[in-house]
DNA sequence: ACCTGAACACCGTTCAAGT
DNA sequence: ACCTGAACACCGTTCAAGT
């Protein structure tokens, strides 16, 4: 009858907080530490009670599991997102921030792409996102479900961006890899198709900074263009 | 100087495919079926081995390593988006339909969603549908880094669209779970946002697939109106 | 050329036992 | 109330050895 039960950190009361002993904070912003240095695989339960100078098992006491640990520090990123007043700015520049934000927190935590799909996004600073959002579409004019629509259709394009950013970025880190060594190789894999070795030539500059933002603004604005067309209909 | 190299099955040759032994083919599609019935924490090197009734090692003489093996199933979720020839049905109807593939196959696959950040897509078919959508793009009439720009754009949006879906998902089939508890559980854990209350209330019906279909198809149209506007310009 | 088993260096988690 | 160590059931991968 009643099957696993779905959890979350975010669905229970923390445990009270008493003075003695390690604290939640303490663990959760080690773990970010961790994560920071080493990415998603260098966070071990194990290394986590290491850095805290405590056996590895103590932190279950704070933590029901690794998968709440999670929970708790990728709602640490979302606080990093911080969302203009829409109704100061207006609907369109509060969701560019936003979409920059985001962006620029996932960039640095760049562990947390690898929880989008996995982590549910409970915590206290995802909610508070999620509704500065959902008032900037409703300032915007959308109605009933189509607000959670145009949310749901900008988030969608912001993760999906960076995801692909996140994983070319740390896949060239790893190791001091040479660029070129790879541009090659790609386009030997490529030789088949006259269509995309173009889009590799052109894409010599791609690799830069300056020029993955221009490729995320132009899609920016196309998919703020596209929810302004919905509003006129 | 020589930090460690990017590597991918697909920029090495094959090994000789001779007839005695195991074959690469016959790895992948075991693999495929373990992916598909328990997910990608099903898929183990013991496990696959135990499947083809080899030792848990032997693998290791067909695929370099398990990230390697991942590469090979990942690009047979590709092969499962076909996108009509642009040149028929136009621009447009060509990415519609190539985005509601993209979601079908992912959807067929759920464990692809988490390799999408993790995983270098230079398979046959990936390339292949990359192809195909430039072709559209350029159709289109946009020109140069544009044609990438657009095509990155409407894949970010369909593939930050679909990870989260797969993700609620798992989440309910995990365990059969009741899902009226778990809504609940998050209008309790959204108390203090009223605007978001309203979100979760209206979104009873979200969990049908139609639902599903409908949101995915508002922020697709978004899109594609979105990148249209980038032509008149 | 292909396959094996043992071994290494890890995991997350449970649990009885300590203070 | 908090922490520990031992133990369990797993991992991916290497490598010498077999046929």
């Amino acid at each position: 009858m009643t099957g696993k039960q779905f959890t979350s950190v975010w669905l229970r009361e923390p445990r009270k907080a008493t003075s003695p002993g390690r604290s939640r904070e303490e663990i959760v912003s080690a773990a970010m530490e961790l994560l920071d240095a080493e990415g998603l695989d260098g966070l071990s339960m194990r290394k986590l009670g290491a850095k805290l100078v405590a056996g590895a098992t103590s932190l279950y006491w704070y933590v029901a599991n690794k998968d709440e640990l999670l929970e708790l520090v990728y709602d640490e990123v979302w606080g990093g997102m911080t969302v203009p007043d829409p109704e100061i700015v207006g609907w369109r520049d509060a969701a560019a921030a936003f979409a920059h934000n985001m962006r620029a927190s996932l960039l640095r935590h760049s562990w947390a792409t690898s929880l989008v799909g996995r982590t549910p996004a409970l915590g206290p600073n995802a909610l508070a996102a999620g509704d500065l959002m959902r008032r900037a579409f409703r300032l915007a004019g959308f109605e009933g479900l189509e607000i959670d629509y145009a949310n749901a259709t900008l988030t969608a394009y912001v993760f999906g961006m960076v995801i692909p950013e996140v994983a070319w970025n740390t896949a060239m880190v790893e190791g001091e890899i040479d660029e070129d060594g790879v541009r090659q190789a790609v386009a030997h894999a490529v030789r088949d198709y006259p269509d995309l070795i173009a889009g590799v030539c052109e894409a010599q500059e791609v690799t830069t900074r300056l020029a993955r933002e221009m490729s995320f603004d132009f899609g920016l604005h196309s998919v703020l263009d596209g929810l302004e067309a919905r509003l006129v209909t």
